[in-house]
DNA sequence: AGCACGCCGACT
DNA sequence: GTCGGCGTGCTC
């Protein structure tokens, strides 16, 4: 038999060992290790036993095998709930691609750097004692008087400061404490991001929520496949996911609510506060390296339950986990734009799996994806079509600018905006005007010669800012603003197209005295700038909100009782085979903000497209119509879901160097499949073509079979890592999205 | 993290 | 010369 190698991961918090160490898999543990077995292994000179983590078995060993030992016991006991995290990590770098170790560090992120931010503090252990050991002790002892004397002096200190002060290594630090006279303190009270707040009584549900939650128990009986939620804004998805994380907690089983980043807000997180109490912890990006170890340690030793947070929250250590709730599961914020490119969504089914966890994701518009596995059985779902309390759904109108453009109008209201403005300023109720753009101002170009000023370093258009500065929004490259076109001379050069900055000018124009509040990324770029302004509206201190994607997403604001929605269709030209679906879910979601209280709410809707069907569905509100419509259009185009799509993305700096590159990619690729069963197209650039000086270009491809993908890309994976001539080209795989 | 090796100052 | 603290480097 041919002797069984592994690669384990040691468990000791130090960047230097944040590698995979190999050894020997003797005989009698081959049965018990697998990718995700946690093992003791002897480290080190003297061979002491350290608890390591493995993550992959092979047959032959990249180590001299003489200098190999064996692993030492296959441990089995409750401790494994980074076991199971190994074993996910493993698993994306299948799925997605890239190399094992970063799919670690995703997975296990508060193990490394640590050592930095994790306070230590040191102290005397008996000051009588060590007073009398300084006089015991030779003088030439001179690291240890110098610590023993600056101890006496500052009585407790973080070691490196300690460290610091007295002018020693460790290894003093050490033999003090071996001696017993200092003791070495790891702080353990966490950095309490959640205070206290009062906690208020469960809400009754509605019946249509009884009914919900009864639909998911029944489900979790049975089958246990992920469950989405779909329900209406506003129908109260929230108080189903409480019930159900109740449910979850009364089993001594521990819950992960994940939310897009942009809805992480206080009152997001004061919500569940309230029904849970200190049990509840959230993690986002505002929190430091050492915060964010601290609640994943509080989770791991079971003083919290509940883990409210970003895309990352999902790879909390919970020692048994029940439960993974994905709220507004179609947020692009789950898939992430780094390596591992993994989607939160089907790595949290993942993980739910390996766990023997459950899954619900809800949205009132979830991706096809969700809506594609409900119909075909892989998951199961329900609805919630009534808004909560009396609210009743908001009374669309679309707006055709085209005839608002024929009847001489050139403002970027129409006249039903107005007029509707008009009567809800004066009922003194508050207005939002969304526009559906992804940049923030309006790109110049040369009415003469069509001239476009593009970003030097970016393939993008740059956008010019009121005081006339154009600037990139991808580098941050800024210059003057121009009088004359540089390739025709013409004088006729300016601003097209509307940003918000325009918005908020003609509001200030059309309406002097109401107080207006624009939200972009300019105006939040402090760190509470985002959440201030947010604030200020909710308080009622403006009348009108402007702003982009990041006003319609998540917020509540019940006096807001009409929604103008500008340049509707404007998604729809994205250069994206997903650009209806975005345009339906954004205008749905700007709708639905209208008329969240007491008060009905009224949405006007302006676009060139009023006849689209993500236009016309969306301002009915009509989620089964759109599907309808646009599972049909993939479905004739082999789009995801019904096909499977593999993106091979390459960005370089040298453009010639990645065009041949992806030229190569593209052959192989033809001739690991003659029969042209992927539908490979491409190389052609990416829908921006080149950010900060790197070239981006990419090839797609198709198939019914995802396995057959991931196969694809294993090959081209071996065939970058064999040719030289792309290492400096980074390629990257996505998968599925 | 913790063990061993080797440098260099202090003391016999 | 020798002893031993203390810094440094390595760990499959």
């Amino acid at each position: 038999m041919t002797t069984l190698y592994a690669d384990v991961i040691v468990d000791i918090s130090r960047e230097a060992l944040d590698r995979p160490f190999s050894y020997i898999v003797p005989e009698e543990l081959r049965e018990r290790i697998a990718p995700g077995s946690v093992v003791r292994v002897p480290f080190g000179k003297g061979g002491r036993l350290i608890r390591g983590f493995v993550i992959r078995l092979s047959g032959n060993c990249g180590y001299e095998p003489e200098k190999m030992k064996e692993i030492a016991e296959a441990v089995t006991d409750d401790e494994t709930s980074e076991g199971k995290l190994i074993a996910l990590a493993s698993w994306m770098s299948r799925t997605y691609g890239g190399a094992e170790v970063l799919a670690l560090k995703t997975v296990l992120p508060a193990k490394k750097k640590i050592g930095g931010h994790y306070v230590r503090r040191v102290s005397l252990t008996d000051t009588g004692r060590a007073r009398e050991y300084l006089r015991g002790l030779s003088p030439r002892y001179t690291g240890r008087i110098r610590v023993i004397e600056i101890l006496l002096k500052a009585g407790m200190l973080p070691v490196p400061e300690l460290l610091e002060k007295a002018q020693v290594s460790v290894s003093v630090v050490r033999s003090l404490e071996k001696d017993g006279i200092i003791c070495i303190l790891e702080t353990e009270e966490y950095r309490k991001v959640v205070h206290e707040a009062e906690m208020l009584p469960a809400d009754q549900l509605t019946e249509e929520q009884e009914k919900a939650v009864s639909y998911i128990k029944a489900e979790w009986k049975g089958s246990n496949r992920p469950f989405l939620l779909t329900g209406v804004t506003g129908s109260g998805k929230t108080l189903v996911y409480m019930e159900m994380i109740a449910e979850i907690l009364e089993e001594g089983r521990q819950a992960i609510v994940l939310i897009p980043e942009i809805a992480l807000t206080r009152q997001t997180v004061l919500r569940f506060v309230r029904r849970f109490g200190e049990s509840v912890s959230f993690l986002n990006s505002r929190l430091s390296a050492g915060e964010k170890y601290d609640q994943m340690k509080a989770a791991k030793r079971g003083d919290v339950s509940i883990m409210v947070g970003p895309r990352s929250a999902l790879f909390t250590p919970f020692p048994k986990l029940g439960l993974i709730i994905i709220d507004e599961e179609q947020e692009e914020t789950y898939h992430s734009e780094t390596a591992p490119r993994y989607h939160a969504r089907d790595t949290a089914i993942e993980r739910a799996a390996l766990e023997n966890a459950h899954v619900i994701m809800g949205s009132a518009t979830p991706s096809m994806r969700s809506s594609f596995c409900v119909r075909n059985g892989t998951y199961a779902g329900t609805f919630l079509k009534n808004r909560y309390g009396n609210a009743v759904l908001p009374e669309t109108q679309i707006v055709d600018m085209r005839k608002e453009m024929e009847s001489g109008s050139r403002s970027i209201f129409s006249g039903v905006l107005l007029s509707e403005m008009r009567a809800c300023l004066e009922r003194k109720e508050q207005i939002m005007l969304f526009l559906n753009r992804r940049g923030y101002a309006g790109y110049v170009a040369c009415r003469s010669c069509g001239f476009v000023v593009k970003c030097p370093h970016c393939d993008v258009s740059l956008t010019q800012h009121i005081n006339g500065r154009l600037i990139c929004h991808y580098c941050g490259f800024e210059m003057p603003e121009l009088k004359e076109c540089p390739e025709c001379g013409s004088k006729y050069i300016g601003g097209f197209s509307v940003g918000t900055e325009q918005v908020e000018e003609s509001v200030r124009r059309e309406f002097p005295e109401a107080r207006v509040l624009r939200m972009d990324m300019d105006t939040t770029r402090g760190k509470e700038g985002h959440s201030s302004i947010l604030k200020a509206f909710d308080e009622g201190r403006a009348d009108i909100l402007v702003g982009t994607q990041m006003i319609v997403k998540g917020h509540d604001f019940p006096s807001v009782t009409l929604v103008g929605v500008l340049m509707a269709d404007l998604s729809l030209n994205e250069s994206d085979y997903r650009s209806a679906e975005h345009t339906f879910q954004l205008i749905t979601q700007a709708v639905g903000r209208a008329g969240r209280g007491k008060k009905k709410g009224k949405a006007v809707i302006q676009t060139y497209h009023p006849e689209h069907y993500a236009v016309q569905c969306a301002s009915a509100q009509d989620y089964e119509g759109f599907y309808k419509e646009e599972i049909a259009f993939r479905t004739i185009m082999d789009y995801p879901p019904v096909g499977t799509l593999l993106a091979v993305l390459g960005s370089s700096t040298d453009e010639r160097l990645l065009t041949t590159g992806m030229m190569y990619i593209r052959k192989y690729i033809d001739r690991l499949d003659p029969k042209k069963t992927l539908y490979a197209i491409g190389p052609a650039p990416q829908a921006v073509g080149k950010i900060k000086d790197h070239f981006r270009e990419a090839i797609y491809l198709r198939s019914d079979d995802p396995e057959k993908l991931i196969r694809a890309r294993k090959f081209i994976e071996e065939y970058l890592k064999i040719n030289k001539g792309f290492a400096k080209i980074n390629i990257q795989f996505d998968f599925n999205v």
